[in-house]
DNA sequence: ATTATTTACGAAAACGTTTAAGTAAATAAA
DNA sequence: TTTATTTACTTAAACGTTTTCGTAAATAAT
């Protein structure tokens, strides 16, 4: 029983010419019925797509490819993928992508930038039809898509985006209105001395954090204390140093604003084992609405990004930009696009 | 100078062709420097090299995997990326094929059978070179992977996995040694009326971890009470069902083992609301150290899988099976691996 | 000097599609 | 009826590699 020969029932080659053969009609019909081209008799049709089914035809899409440069894959560069919001992004970029035939490619720099580097180059060189990318903490310089946007590839970047006279889509995070909200949150709750902690001001999303922190302590008249204000990677080491100095003396702060989740978990940590008091001496907001940030304790109030949303721009833009192709003009639309955030409250401030 | 026509730095198009053309060459010789074919002579090697440089030769994927049927990118099935241990594990595994020059084309089944299945067929039509599934909870019947076995593309399952007479290779945690060391530290520590909540029993993990708990169980002699165990998806709202009969009446149990962290979190949670303290009256052993289990109040008692090596040991067979080529024998090897588990304590126990 | 062997390369046939161009038959227009 | 148009198909040329086979020259063996 264990030794008989396997059946066989996936022949191994079947291409578009032994349909062709068999049927007595040539490669060409044959892809013009796969491929749903008019001027095909509706009865050869039917021939053809029951010969299809019967042999189990598949199209080989290098051959396919190969013919019209096309993949039928796009690339998406990414920092890493278990960071929350973007593994929330991709889950959802993937599956919208598969519902349109697109095979998505994902790649992680590492937040390395020679990684990034080098991932796009390969990206190229894999022909997608288009890449993704959320760029590294430390991108300033974008010239290394130029070989995408110069040879004609779509290109989006969403989250983590180049400042704008970068020629590609660009679908970001309302953050601005991100930081606004969680500092005019602090400042409602009559805080006067709020620390902020700041990613690096190169990357996007903090320039923007802080832009919207600095209006709204503005508005509320309250001026901005630089011994306050930390700008760092924003991973629990820092956060830790950061909280060292901050509490080396007094006064302390009286809230703090973390533009991170992470970094505002370990500040959640470091306060308890100061035993300051969460949210009566100490005000803690935080950025992403992290799945751990719900289930500490006290639970953080952070800035929820509706990652599912962005993702569903990603691919609703990325699908135009791949619709009007190559022949487009030299400069097509470029449409920046901002997805709405949110402040979720909870017992932290 | 805004309207200067782009300068090209990267040339649309130039194939072997147009390289043999201007080296007075053949296209053969070409793609025998490429290769790193013997018998090409070391001078008009470097002629080719200076020239692939200097025109920024990109070779066309497409074209050369027609020819040998080959994508180098392989496929990955995953119920869901943003679960902690396959985000971990599909990290290093991206990492470690983009070193070895393959693409991995990642997709998620969203733990549908169905869905498993649609992409286990899109991928063989891709024409991937070997494929890394981690299956469906509910996945019992893996039929639909003989389209990759019979077909000779490798295949490779880890964490939910077949039983084994399934052809392929497999790679697991040791899920009994998991499911073992949870219950064997909870009755160490003097638990009598200890609960299991397990995931369906369908699937291998959950098969094993139960197995495992059932040893200790033994060993310590302490009888299983049917009461006391539960088996559902294990996801949050499940969890707060599972508790609140669990806590209808009492006695109520002393030791929780959850056989996912997600579940531990929750079981915790709903101690917490019920002033059950834990680990004082109540303790709990989850599964995965998932990160919110180390900042959770208290911190959870959980087992961990190291996903690092997984991914590393997934890689490494896989370059093994892709190695030896289609030309080997009918069974090739099938190696069966299982990757150590540890325990974790924290202070939920 | 003749014959065998090795080395360095070229010619050409694949791989499996798509598509422009062509053609024969059927239909419509004149 | 003749001529134009449409319809349904075929032919054949791409797409850019890899690889088998062949061959001329150079080298080694006899």
């Amino acid at each position: 029983m264990r030794l008989l020969p396997m059946k066989k029932k996936f022949s191994e080659k079947n291409s578009i010419h032994d349909i062709a053969k068999t049927l007595r009609l040539s490669p060409a019909t044959i892809s013009r019925v796969l491929n749903n081209h008019p001027h095909v008799h509706h009865a050869t049709r039917s021939r053809v797509m029951a010969m299809v089914k019967e042999v189990g035809y598949k199209p080989n899409p290098m051959a396919a490819g190969l013919r019209t440069r096309k993949t039928n894959s796009v690339g998406l560069i990414v920092p890493r993928i278990s960071m929350y919001v973007h593994a929330e992004i991709i889950t959802t970029i993937q599956n919208e992508l598969h519902r349109h035939g697109y095979n998505l490619i994902i790649c992680q720099s590492n937040d390395s930038v020679e990684m990034e580097k080098e991932l796009t180059r390969t990206l190229y060189t894999s022909r997608v039809d288009a890449v993704i990318a959320a760029c590294t903490l430390f991108t300033t310089d974008f010239s290394h898509f130029d070989i995408l946007t110069s040879n004609g590839v779509p290109l989006i970047f969403y989250d983590r985006v180049p400042v704008r006279p970068y020629p590609a889509c660009i679908i970001k995070g309302d953050d601005v209105r991100g930081g606004y909200l969680a500092a005019a949150h602090l400042l409602e709750l009559g805080c006067k001395r709020i620390a902020y902690i700041s990613g690096p001001l190169v990357c996007s999303i903090y320039i923007d954090r802080f832009t919207g922190f600095k209006k709204a302590m503005d508005q509320f008249n309250v001026a901005i204390d630089n011994d306050l204000i930390f700008y760092h990677e924003l991973n629990a080491e820092n956060a830790r140093k950061t909280m060292r100095k901050l509490f080396a003396k007094k006064p302390y702060p009286d809230g703090i604003f973390a533009a991170n989740d992470v970094t505002a978990l370990e500040v959640l940590h470091f306060a308890k084992e100061m035993h300051v008091p969460v949210p009566a001496k100490l005000k803690i907001v935080g950025y992403s609405n992290d799945p751990r940030s719900a289930i500490v304790t006290p639970s953080l109030t952070t800035v929820e990004q509706f990652p599912e949303r962005t993702g569903k721009a990603i691919v609703a833009e990325l699908l135009q930009l791949l619709k009007v192709q190559p022949a487009s003009s030299p400069v097509p639309v470029l449409p920046e696009m901002t997805t709405s955030v949110g402040l979720i409250r909870r017992m932290s401030t």
